[in-house]
DNA sequence: CAATGAACACTATGTTCATTC
DNA sequence: GAATGAACATAGTGTTCATTG
């Protein structure tokens, strides 16, 4: 599960959308589609628009490892709406991995900004800050 | 020429490398082996390592688009090494587009740094600063 | 038709092999 | 053997097609 941790340059989307979707899970959240719609709302003002199947990847991938739980449940009204949708859960060993993950996280995020803060000095000068 | 500036997740290493090239190459700086090795310990610190392959793929493309002419010369005293090695430098053209690609860049930057900050935001809490 | 998932295609990038003086 | 370049392989990601109730 370490995989998209690997050194590089900057942090992989799919790293990105890991621990975002974790984050979703543990708070309750609720199923794929919304999870893309919510991302999506949040990262508009960025120019960044991820894709239904990167978010599917990612669960399939939580799922493969035993981080979350999938249940399928009905959208609407039972009876009524027969939409299936699936509600994921964190496992214990997801609220273990996630704890560590975020952490890990932390230190890809810490190098990322530091490369790129690197380039806007050498590009565009000392930052300016009061 | 603009494939690189494709709106998406982060900014692609091509983009990234692209703009030190420029740099170094306006700077008089020498040869691809040089360049990689500046780049290399530039960014030893973050844990970047760029191959050989991705700043000769770069050199070629920014020869093709006519924005840098090579030279050829020989390395060390001639009649001694005969290693050959290629020297570039910023065409009229590229004098031009290199000034608007920094410029573009730096939009592309501040766009990868807002999505990082937000993303420390969202998982480690607000931003401090004294 | 919405949600999910799989298949497929393409781009970005890294690894290995080749050449040349 | 160092510098360059090409060929090849793989990873990452997006687009399209399929399924299901």
């Amino acid at each position: 599960m370490e995989s998209e941790l690997k050194r590089g340059f900057l942090v992989r989307q799919r790293a990105f959308l890991k621990l975002y979707l974790l984050k979703m899970i543990e708070a309750n959240k609720r199923y794929g589609t919304q999870f893309l719609d919510d991302l999506r709302t949040e990262f508009k003002p960025y120019g960044y628009h991820p894709t239904h199947s990167e978010i599917y990847k990612t669960l399939h991938e939580l799922t493969r490892e035993g981080w979350v739980r999938r249940e399928k449940k009905l959208l609407g009204e039972p009876g009524v709406d027969f939409q299936e949708i699936i509600i994921y859960h964190l496992t214990d060993k997801g609220k273990q991995e996630y704890e560590l993950y975020r952490k890990q996280m932390k230190v890809e995020f810490d190098r990322c900004l530091g490369l790129l803060n690197q380039a806007m000095s050498d590009h565009y000068g000392p930052i300016k800050r009061k």
